[in-house]
DNA sequence: GGCCTTATAATCGCGTTGACTATAACTGGA
DNA sequence: TCCAGTTATAGTCAACGCGATTATAAGGCC
């Protein structure tokens, strides 16, 4: 810091301080298959673009590059991170990314160009526990331990094992589907992902399985997948992913999918009906085999009087 | 959008996307006078600056300024917000403005130029409701209701009417202490704020009580605050703004000047405890009159094994 | 008609927590 | 020295939330 006092006249003249900024969006969709991520180059990338001065927000400017990326059209958005401490600071040129959380219904799937669905699992195997443990996690904490062992003093090595079984639930620890960025971050820092090794470094070990994508784009997925986890059980967020009539069967299943967890059935449906975020339409649906379902709608009207108080979702804790 | 279509190739040469990034930081302390916030110019503005080449990391960068411009070290930083749409929106110039939210214990007061501290509830006298319901509500109400009924259409009308409601706790309806930043929108909205007028527009009415910021300063500054009250229900980060050593009273009157209203005692004192979030030291003092109170300190290693699981705090809800 | 599946209702019990009361320990003033 | 005021600290009680479980209803399919 050598510039001259004072809070913004302090800018030096001829000094250029201009960066590029990035827009990145993460766009979120439900089907039968799980919980799907928006992407271009075959799953390899996120819709991003620079924000630029026809923009008029970044928000708008955004959905631009999403639209004529993908085709795809964005309902809900909400702002994620920005970052600037990345690796790629060019010589006298910097980048400032602004990541998105995008909600959407997978409509509109008007097949334009290279935009492709991906399952959430298929860059975090580990992060689905709707059929128990994945077991994919025994093989994976060994390899943790032995990371953890590799430290050179003693504390580093208790440190790094704690936080490993925190992250993954290990040693009679509850799993905490919200650790997601936790959990990869761990993975970077112990070389086990693909994009770990981009810097030359520590080009021995295999990374573990999950497939990866290209700049730090994955990372920017787990913030997302953290971040709607998080936040679907205070704020009513799942209905933007929900087509206009559903049953309540295909709520929670939506919910699970977004969580990576079984919820109890009964208490859901409770929860959901005591808190009126749904009503009925009177119309049932006979899919699916079985006693056919009522079919509900949104209460759209919840969120005028209930700005905040929102959804809260029985998510067992042990 | 005109651009030739590709993910990141589309970027037309010649064609300079640039834009300028300002950091901007909300810094936070608590003391005997309540809330309070960082300020320069004599409480009309923020600490912030541009975020140059030489900045390490958007972080750094706000540490750098913040210390120039205030001889202020910060400890606990979080990002708050990445705005763009701001109305100062040059010819050929943007102005990315990152937001961020710092707490820290007011030590340190090296006088150090134009620092100074001011309390929130200058700018927001309406949030504090520890000492009850503020006066000045009520002559806030009616021109609230003005503004309301000065809409074309009655459904404008009473949306209007609703929304205040809901944001200032009327009608029956509970204060909810999150809704800063909805308040300060409203009255902005309303054109009810010395903010609202610098465009020019609707000279006439005299803005309500509570002191204005340069910019939009104040509007970062609400930001902060209800960030703050939300996240402090949930996460320990009351501990940031409290001395090493401490009474769970003053602990107690920590939060509340935060949330801007008052707490049952003895259930403060029974969810602190059972959390394990802090540990006796076996000191007392006798300060302020009364029994010796016990002193606590913040047991740090809670935070290692419960990443996320936080702190609840007994703010009542009607 | 029996068996599957799913929908829907109802109950039980524990833990949380809001509201309240009681007692302890110290200061300062009459 | 005693009393009043202040704060600290412990304990109680009831209502509610919510996790877990069971029972019943209503359809399809073989």
């Amino acid at each position: 810091m050598d510039q001259a006092k004072g809070p913004r006249k302090g800018r030096v003249i001829g000094k250029t301080n201009d960066v590029n900024a990035d827009l990145i969006a993460v766009v979120v969709a439900v089907n039968d298959a799980g919980p799907c991520v928006l992407t271009i180059e075959e799953g390899a990338a996120l819709p991003s673009g620079p924000f630029e001065l026809a923009h008029r927000s970044l928000q708008s400017g955004l959905r631009a590059w999403v639209e004529l990326q993908t085709g795809q059209p964005l309902g809900y958005i909400e702002q994620l991170y920005t970052f600037a401490d990345r690796d790629r600071i060019g010589a006298n040129e910097r980048v400032i990314s602004i990541s998105y959380l995008a909600l959407t219904r997978e409509e509109d799937a008007g097949a334009s160009g290279r935009r492709s669905w991906a399952s959430w699992y298929d860059y975090f195997p580990w992060e689905d526990h709707r059929s128990g443990r994945p077991p994919m996690l025994e093989e994976l904490w060994p390899r943790l331990i032995e990371w953890a062992d590799g430290a050179d003093d003693a504390a580093t090595r208790f440190d790094r094992r704690r936080r490993a079984a925190v992250a993954f639930g290990l040693d009679d620890r509850a799993w905490n589907e919200e650790l997601t960025l936790q959990r990869y971050e761990l993975l970077y820092e112990a070389a086990l992902v693909e994009e770990a090794k981009r810097g030359g470094d520590s080009a021995i070990l295999a990374p573990v399985p999950g497939r990866s994508m290209s700049a730090d784009h994955r990372r920017i997925l787990a913030t997302a997948i953290a971040r709607l986890r998080s936040k679907i059980k205070y704020r009513p967020v799942v209905f933007e992913l929900m087509p206009p009539l559903f049953t309540l069967l295909q709520l929670q299943r939506t919910v699970e999918a977004l969580s990576g967890r079984l919820i109890n059935k009964p208490n859901f449906r409770r929860l959901i009906e005591q808190q009126e975020l749904v009503e009925k339409t009177g119309a049932t649906t006979a899919e699916t085999g079985g006693r056919p379902a009522q079919l509900y709608r949104f209460h759209h009207a919840i969120l005028d009087e209930r700005p905040v108080a929102g959804t809260k979702l029985p998510l067992a804790r042990a």
